[in-house]
DNA sequence: TCTGTCTAGATAGGACCC
DNA sequence: TCTGGGGTCCTATCTAGA
């Protein structure tokens, strides 16, 4: 009995929350994203900019050029997180085989559930429509992989100029048949870089790419190969994952309006991201060891550096220190930066020691703990060796 | 004490996704 | 000419310890 999967898709997800809230919007060109002089792109645009070859993730100065009447609206990100809780509430009073993958998609498997796929789909996108006024397009198919790429597929077919609602099921023992047209771009995992390779061996489709000799694939691409090939050939055993699992890294980074070579300003800049990560930290009750910096320069080079502390930390004060101490050994004086950005992974729950002790150790014992950090962060990770791990009550 | 081998963990970068 | 932000996963390389 093979499975029942279906892939949602909220069309232009960012855009329709915008309409609901300014109805006038409804045909216009108009873009969600950042400032055009401030090096934003585009979120998501209104599929009358699409029009004009507008898509998401160019620049908005481009977007601009391409359609000179185009609206921009800044994101309002905590009105599409509300709109996506109340359309996932929908999902799961369905079935609880719900598995959130972005904002606006998710997968569902309806196994359980006696009605045909496309009738579930149907009644799902006539649901959410009315109910939350928002328009989707579902995909359906005995697996992820196949659901999500007929969702895809079925909404480029569409018309043009207006939000696809569209519903493309591809029935069981038809995956292969389905891909073999379509372009190896189609595929899960194949990027830009892949496909340039893809295509100088002479793979253009996903036909081509199943009837690939699978070793040949192996011994070009490693492990990727062997997935590559499994995936053209239409096979995904992937369960749907009701729960995902807690966050393995945090990061924040901003892009300055003009390249800074200013080494103040960019040791502030570091602060506040520091601080932001550690807001975000504390926030979701946990701590991390491992600090990372990213730099990325003028012509677009990308550097990293990261270091383990002894000892985890919500701390803001450490990470700033850390991260000030990888950017100094990596940045070389009046060097234009054009990005930069602190990260933390090595994450792990916080303060779960703590729940034993009453308040006064507790507090005596973060404020050691803080200490500690102050220190390493100046001296080294390796400056303390003895830890919150070895402090007595 | 020195050297080689294996392994695990840390690190850096790349590719990809939405 | 232009290329955001926030993630995940994979791979290669380095290093420390057994």
């Amino acid at each position: 009995m093979s499975r029942k999967i279906l892939h949602l898709d909220l069309d232009a997800f960012f855009c329709a929350v915008e309409e609901q809230r300014d109805p006038s919007l409804h045909g216009k060109p108009f873009a969600v994203g950042g400032k055009p002089e401030g090096r934003g792109v585009v979120a998501s645009c209104s599929y009358p900019a699409r029009a004009y070859g507008i898509h998401s993730a160019m620049p908005m100065a481009q977007a601009l050029r391409l359609c000179p009447d185009l609206i921009i609206l800044p994101p309002r990100r905590e009105a599409y997180v509300r709109a996506s809780r109340e359309v996932m509430a929908r999902l799961q009073a369905l079935t609880p085989w719900v598995e959130p993958i972005s904002i606006d998609e998710a997968f569902l498997d309806v196994s359980d559930l006696p009605d045909p796929l496309e009738t579930i789909a149907r009644k799902l996108q006539a649901q959410i429509r009315e109910e939350l006024g928002l328009p989707c397009s579902l995909g359906g198919a005995t697996n992820k992989l196949v659901a999500k790429i007929a969702n895809d597929e079925g909404k480029r077919q569409t018309r043009q100029g207006d939000y696809p609602n569209a519903i493309t099921i591809v029935p069981p023992g038809e995956e292969a048949s389905f891909l073999a047209p379509l372009p190896v771009r189609a595929l899960w995992g194949v990027g830009p870089k892949t496909e340039t390779k893809l295509h100088g061996l002479g793979i253009f489709t996903i036909g081509e790419l199943a009837a690939y000799p699978q070793r040949e694939l192996a011994r070009l691409f490693g492990q990727h190969g062997y997935d590559l090939v499994r995936r053209a050939q239409g096979i995904d055993n992937r369960p749907v994952v009701a729960e995902r699992g807690r966050a393995k890294s945090i990061s924040k980074e901003t892009t300055f309006t003009r390249d800074v070579a200013d080494g103040r300003i960019l040791h502030q800049t570091l602060t506040h991201l520091a601080a932001s990560v550690a807001r975000a930290l504390r926030r979701k009750k946990l701590l991390a060891r491992t600090v990372k910096l990213k730099l990325r320069l003028s012509n677009f080079t990308t550097l990293t550096r990261q270091t383990t502390l002894t000892t985890p930390t919500d701390n803001q004060d450490v990470i700033a220190k850390t991260a000030i101490a990888l950017f100094d050994r990596l940045w070389q004086p009046s060097q234009p930066v054009r990005l930069v950005g602190v990260g933390v992974s090595n994450l792990q729950e916080g303060w779960l020691q703590l729940s034993l002790w009453d308040d006064a150790q507790a507090d005596r014992a973060r404020r050691l703990q803080e200490a500690v950090d102050a220190l390493q962060a100046r001296f080294g990770p390796d400056a303390i060796h003895r830890g919150f791990g070895d402090i007595e009550k």
